[in-house]
DNA sequence: TATAAATCCCCCACAAGGGGGGAGTTTCTT
DNA sequence: AAGAAACTCCCCCCTTGTGGGGGATTTATA
């Protein structure tokens, strides 16, 4: 039986890059570029006739970038996939990317080898990170080991950010509403706050929850 | 000059599985399987004379698990890297190992090239995932995008989830007291609830915040 | 034998929360 | 042009929660 290949769009302004990535792809069994775009606006025009299967985005596009790109190109084909390529690697640009609902986040020191094993991955229904992407990612979920709060004051903390209030939680823990109070006066003290809000952020700031 | 190769100490229970990654390893030029263990509880007790640069662990081990060693395994060294190496892909386990100190995830399906290129990409300072783990990650991101709460009323809701006060709100979004209100009462029209806490929880199990 | 952690007790004053009502404007969609 | 949402602001009410002050006891850990 015939395997329809992967239709891809490029959306990329610099016009070595661009058609690099054509060139590549473009070359392997099973994948075409249907086109290729230096700016979100014309390919957002375009997507409805292009009807891609993944769209290789950039980020630092002229005009709207690569970022709000996203939710505008999901909202016209919701199926699409996304992978976005580029040279930026800040955390804020990253999270958003993916919040925004990318599927993939490569950085352009990716090799072409790493490049069409994305595409695969993400067609397969999978997601893709570069190292350097991938290692930002996972240390936001890390904790702070060496905080400051106890195991008791870190765990009454969690639950007061959940904007539970001292009663619920001492309920919840089988203890008493002043001993939850007490904890709160240590937390307080440790961290140097003087309000619910403070303590959440800076407890936040530092990983500490 | 002469490199030094990398240290690597395997725990995983099954033996082929084990001796696998010993064999596929120990061909590979500047990689070095120091040793290998069965349970965590033994690796640990020779990791000082093992002196590994990189600890590849199962997670479903006999005793404790490859989730609980993590901690223990860094507290005795604390620059050693973690690649964990399983079948388990559940959301759960995946964040706690990420959360406890992994630098990466690889489920057991994973090529040996695959596995390979994990170890390179981590001991470079970056991190791996396979692509059905970073899948899960990247979901956890991703906001639901059919939220009954208007822009304004997420955003409100954000800063609640923060600890904030209706006065701060009101102030950092340069609006009345009892516009912020009214936008809470709207809030807990719509996500059907009475309460903070409640609207917190609600809107984080259906990711609208 | 200190020190930290976890538990519990009392006082007080003020801030904050939640429910009820209404009403004006703008902005977007049909 | 009509209607619906969204955003803004105002009043009433009473209950609950919060933060700061001062303690105490027990257990475990260094």
């Amino acid at each position: 039986m015939e395997e329809p290949s992967v239709r891809i769009v490029i959306v990329e302004d610099d016009k070595v890059i661009r058609e690099g990535y054509r060139f590549l792809i473009g070359e392997k069994q099973g994948y075409q570029v249907i086109n290729t775009y230096s700016t979100a606006e014309q390919a957002i025009k375009k997507l409805n006739e292009d009807n891609p299967d993944l769209v290789m985005l950039d980020v630092g596009l002229p005009g709207i970038s690569g970022i709000e790109a996203i939710p505008k190109i999901k909202s016209i084909l919701p199926q699409v996939l996304i992978l976005i390529c580029t040279v930026h690697d800040t955390e804020e640009i990253i999270f958003r990317a993916l919040a925004n609902g990318a599927s993939g986040y490569l950085t352009k020191n990716s090799s072409a080898v790493k490049i069409m094993e994305s595409i695969r991955e993400i067609m397969q229904g999978g997601a893709s990170m570069s190292a350097n992407v991938a290692q930002l990612v996972i240390r936001s979920f890390q904790r702070n080991s060496h905080s400051p709060l106890s195991r008791r004051e870190t765990q009454i903390l969690e639950e007061i950010a959940k904007g539970k209030n001292r009663r619920v939680i001492a309920d919840e823990l089988f203890i008493d509403n002043e001993t939850v109070k007490s904890h709160i006066k240590n937390i307080y003290a440790k961290l140097n706050v003087h309000s619910k809000a403070d303590a959440i952020r800076t407890a936040k700031e530092n990983k500490l929850i």
